[in-house]
DNA sequence: TGTACATCAGTGAACGCGCGTTCACTGATGTAC
DNA sequence: TGTACATCAGTGAACGCGCGTTCACTGATGTAC
């Protein structure tokens, strides 16, 4: 062969990372197979030998994003700070609002993959399944079992609301205040 | 004149009505003028002799969604319900996740709105000062005066992340169980 | 060791299509005389 | 009252462009003999 093994599927992992920080800068609908394929170092016709459809690297793309993100290492948990405390204030930090490419894929996506096909919807119901089940393992333990998942979807569901919303508007006062308000709220829910 | 006076103006307001109801189902960028005007039961052409670009009719038709949500009338209270718990279960019932063509523009757009131009984002962003005012308003006494922005902030939050959750996710039960766990969410931030 | 051939990841031209935008034109009506 | 002209909301062809997708081809390397 003329590639060394494992080439092909390097370069589809490299396809699927470019894509996915594309898709959460700009939204998928903006973003081209000729521009990805570009970014990855590529011309566009080869695109087809790696994926089948937009659609399917759609769905890769936004499961890496996800991965990635929850493999992401954490920081040291500060002294009387807890697990799901550090979850929410990092996910509600500035940075986080200001470099979409590297941060949540709900936030970014959840209102295109609403208009998606079935495949990638179930990918992200997946994803988030995930994810609030994690946040549920850190409650504290007051919390009553039955209301543990519904109480940890209220929390990401500040969590994203507050991102998007911090996102949109364009006062960085007011952007900052709705960052800072989200952590009120998600600490008030996460109290037992 | 060829047409009764107001005729240009009344045909406007037709594109934007079609266009507040495009946009938020099917998004920003996947709405055509051709389409929209179509819709509005006229030819692409004429599109330029009412608006500058498809970003000046973006603007108009997301500031028409929010108005025409803001003026809807709204159900009488049942006993012992109050006006926030009215609109907090109002926002988040299936119909709502159903129907986004006639639903909240922030919970339809605020992705696509943070990736477009500065007037869109401030006419948003007057918008959900708004709505962030209206919830603030209705919070009970017993909210201290200087919390009550951040309070209605956070409700706003859960209510459109959660909205938006629902929405995405393939599997109706857990759907139906987001809308659920914002309702009770955003009534424990409300409680003073 | 040297030559012929097979492999296949990647190339780039081409497909039909819809996009946002421009513009010369139409044609029904109102006004001027 | 009758005719000529002005008005202007709406029409539809055309612009350049980028989209997702297809496909015949390239060319560097590995294998066969």
């Amino acid at each position: 062969m003329r590639f060394e093994k494992g080439h092909k599927a390097a370069t589809r992992q490299r396809i699927i990372e470019v894509a996915s920080e594309r898709f959460r800068k700009d939204g998928v609908a903006a973003v081209g197979i000729a521009g990805v394929m570009a970014d990855a170092g590529l011309t566009h016709g080869g695109f087809y030998a790696h994926f089948g459809s937009k659609e399917d690297l759609v769905r890769e793309a936004m499961v890496a994003a996800f991965e990635s993100t929850n493999a992401r290492p954490q920081s040291a948990l500060k002294p009387g700070e807890n697990a799901l405390e550090r979850r929410i204030r990092g996910y509600l930090r500035p940075a986080h609002r200001d470099t979409p490419e590297r941060g949540c894929a709900a936030a970014a996506l959840v209102a295109e993959v609403a208009r998606h096909d079935p495949a990638t919807r179930e990918a992200f119901t997946g994803e988030l399944e995930g994810i609030v089940g994690r946040i549920a393992e850190q409650l504290p333990d007051g919390v009553a079992e039955a209301a543990r998942k519904s109480t940890a979807i209220g929390i990401f569901g500040v969590m994203l609301g507050a991102l998007q919303l911090s996102r949109a508007v364009a006062d960085p006062a007011l952007s900052d205040a709705i960052l800072e308000s989200g952590i009120q709220a998600a600490l008030k829910l996460a109290e037992a």
